[in-house]
DNA sequence: TATTTGTTCTATTATCTAGAATATATCTGG
DNA sequence: CCAGATATATTCTAGATAATAGAACAAATA
């Protein structure tokens, strides 16, 4: 299993954190919230669509709800695969911060 | 300033390390080291060159030693724009992360 | 049919990765 | 002392992969 990228790693959180409520429009919003700045449609679905691809995400289409309109959602979830890969990442971020000062010291 | 990627970012933190001893040869070994596992040149020293043209490290060439033959070597420093990008992968990872139990449980 | 909600598609740009090619220094034999 | 031989290190280049933007499309209710 290959280290997953920045917006891989911002994405599996966002699935993580969202719950039984993580579908692309939401997940968009948690991630902008995160970064505290707007984010493209297709650098969410773009991503997403690869996380499924590649064994760390599942996804299933959900029944229209009668609320007003629209197409309906897909829903994501971690896959095992995908949750290794996170634990994967408090491993490595371990090791590369461990003798690092928090904050970070002037130059 | 964008967000670094996460070569980028093991990079920046072994030139950190590595202090003044922070150029090519040993920049790889330390990545490796971090990784567990090997990484060909290029996948260094290609994100290290981006990172000088982005400002976010600094080089200069030194003069020739006395050791055993060899090209010069080629040095690298963290500029105070590298060390911000690091300050600000602090935060967000701290942001991201808040709310994620450390170790991550079962699904 | 208009409106709303949401996803898929596609093209461009940027980044990653591998390793061959190149550069430049000291060492060694005659 | 000079011509390879050897060692150390970086530069170059090309193909693969990932990021990003937003237009197009789909499907539901009003």
């Amino acid at each position: 299993m290959d280290i997953v990228t920045r917006i891989e790693e911002i994405i599996l959180l966002a699935v993580l954190q969202l719950g039984s409520r993580a579908y692309g429009v939401p997940i968009r919003e948690h991630v902008q919230a995160m970064l505290g700045h707007r984010v493209s449609i297709g650098a969410i679905y773009v991503p997403l669509d690869r996380l499924v691809r590649k064994g760390l995400l599942t996804s299933f289409e959900a029944e229209p709800t009668a609320e007003r309109g629209g197409r309906r959602k897909r829903y994501y979830k971690l896959s095992s695969e995908g949750l290794d890969a996170l634990r994967a990442l408090q491993d490595l971020h371990e090791r590369l911060w461990r003798d690092v000062p928090q904050p970070l010291g002037a130059g």
